[in-house]
DNA sequence: AGGGGCAAGGAAACCGGTGTCAATCCGCTT
DNA sequence: AAGCGGATTGACACCGGTTTCCTTGCCCCT
């Protein structure tokens, strides 16, 4: 009936690792030993250090252990990415590995044009001498930041559409195929005339999932005429603007892919202002597989990257050395991107409505 | 030129308390008051530590400080809301207080129905020593976390619809608030037949929701009838659910107030496959305001609460011991809900489309 | 029997701060 | 000038672990 079985010790007093050593009749050290698993014990020290170790529920203290270490537990997610989504569930994976590690998250947003930033994350990391950092885009991109983690000799994991650095330290999320993926839709569905709207060239990904898509669609023979290639800002206002541009040109796109969602559906309410049928009129798709993808008419189809997995991809990374793992030799898995189809994107209609005329 | 004049030390080498001592020629206790802001230390002392401070730019470390303190400088995030928007709002918030504190934050989300949902607490609080906790809905209304919290001695602020505890620890949401503001939005627009869609009962926020949304319309005269009263759960699915059950009654209402985003932009699903146009044939107000309430079409008049801020004053709460506040006479500023209005919601018509015949 | 080599385990210092409590300093009183 | 009480300050143990270095025990070999 005792609830508190989890502390049998005295109440209130958490077990040390002087009460273990005590009990178990050896010196701290060697329960020590044994929580760092050490190879010098032998197995019956062993096995009675860690038998009271499970009855007095001992815990060791990570504040003691990371004085001692010169390197606390916890682990930074450095983030600048403005979408709420993917920042959730790229904590919720970085927690899924961190979880039986005995290690924390601390979140630490940050402004990548902020005039301190660098200091900022110094002092961060400084400070609490983090175990180590996670960081997706766009901060991951920016090499300031990965200098001065250098200097500072800490440990940090990237996440970005392309591999900037050596694969232990790197998530490349593979951003082009995701891209190729709706490029190869829309050419299916038999659109030749098809728009691109870019995010801004500050970010890897706008270029990266350009690429994959100019390819793909090359590969296939679709070339997209450079007045149909607008250039964003990955807001919905800027979907708006590629939208109302794309759509009064003289020859206007049959569909538009905006590499995000947000300008996707941007690109949407602008052809409904015009008057258009969606998707009768215009097909859309979208990146990222923001909630909001499902809930707008049409339902957005779109591109979905895996974020949870990639952050458990990138915590495991920066976990390999802990678990004695050889981090050249860890397996990488890749990250693979999903084209979600819904609703937004249908077959091109066999004679396409009319060019835009004067029709004002 | 030199750029690090921030480690003058030996460079690699964080200064500790004892540089400083031995720099200012006093003990490392001095300084360590000086730290703390003990009133016991004579002026032209205290002068001079902080100037060695300075020169050396000492940090203490938060890792050897939190040992001697026996508490760590962390404080806790336990949230198991699914929206990422509050989340990550909340936690924006809570950083905001936290800036400058020393404090860090350190993310916890957790499942209430599992069934080690307190164990699992229990470790997290007990082996980091937490500083404090923050805790929004919906585990901020579960008492046996609080209990818990309270057995382990760890101060947490809890955010939720209605106090549940003493002021200092409570951030009061006042939904109802917010709920009468889209009430008298409604009434004011001339609707007098208004369907209600409520969240699960589990919710403390459905119920004060209601409440406060039933109260203001009944102060102004507009009963709502029994039979437009929806039970929901919070989802898209659900609100889907309420439209098509409230719509398809003999006499339906011509406004519906649904407690959340996703089950009122579920409504307008639901409208919109019955042939209504929106907003004409029917006007819909939401509650969160989620981001997509600015996208859908029509765009959602929704109820904002100031998540952000409220995260920042359950941050300041937790911090007012610490800055030697009283936290009875902390200044306790009100959580102001605000309707933001849009396009779903307009005036009812003189005379109001047929009522729903045996068109079957 | 004596010596070498290595696995196993312990004593004490240390990581970088804080608590306790006694010692010292100071201005004033008498 | 000695005495006194509060303001300052420091010496030292301690928080709960780890590291360094040394001792011990045991097995094998000559």
């Amino acid at each position: 009936m005792a609830q508190d079985d989890s502390h049998p010790q005295k109440p209130g007093k958490r077990a040390t690792i002087n009460d273990v050593a005590r009990e178990a009749q050896v010196s701290k050290k060697t329960v020590s030993r044994v929580i760092n698993q050490s190879p010098f014990v032998r197995e019956d020290t062993r096995e009675r250090v860690k038998t009271v170790i499970d009855q007095l529920g001992f815990t060791p203290d990570p504040q003691a252990r990371g004085l001692a270490f010169r390197r606390s537990f916890l682990v930074g997610l450095i983030y600048d990415n403005p979408s709420p989504t993917y920042v959730v569930n790229m904590q919720q994976g970085v927690l899924d590995a961190l979880k039986g590690s005995g290690l924390e998250l601390v979140v630490h947003p940050c402004n990548r044009n902020s005039d301190d930033l660098l200091s900022e994350i110094r002092g961060f990391v400084e400070r609490q001498r983090l175990f180590g950092v996670i960081m997706p885009p766009s901060v991951s991109e920016d090499e300031r930041v990965i200098d001065l983690l250098r200097e500072l000799d800490c440990p940090h994991v990237r996440i970005a559409s392309i591999a900037l650095d050596e694969p232990q330290s790197m998530v490349v999320t593979n951003d082009g195929v995701g891209a190729a993926e709706a490029a190869n839709h829309l050419a299916a569905l038999g659109h030749t005339r098809i728009g691109l709207v870019r995010g801004p060239d500050l970010f890897r990904s706008s270029a990266v999932r350009s690429k994959g898509f100019l390819d793909a669609l090359a590969a296939r023979g679709i070339p997209v005429d450079p007045a149909l290639d607008y250039r964003g800002a990955y807001t919905f206002e800027s979907g708006v603007e590629a939208g109302q541009a794309l759509l009064s040109l003289a020859s206007p796109p049959t569909a538009i892919f905006a590499l995000n969602d947000d300008m996707a559906i941007g690109v949407m309410q602008a052809a409904r202002e015009r008057g258009l049928e969606l998707p009768r009129d215009l097909s859309v798709v979208g990146f990222d597989d923001l909630p909001m993808a499902a809930r707008v008419w049409p339902n957005l189809t779109s591109v979905r990257l895996p974020i949870r997995d990639m952050g458990r991809m990138a915590a495991e990374k920066l976990l390999a050395p802990l678990r004695g793992v050889d981090p050249a030799r860890l397996v990488q898995p890749e990250v693979r991107p999903a084209l979600v189809v819904r609703h937004s994107a249908i077959a091109a209609t066999p004679n396409p409505r009319p060019e835009n005329t004067a029709d004002f």
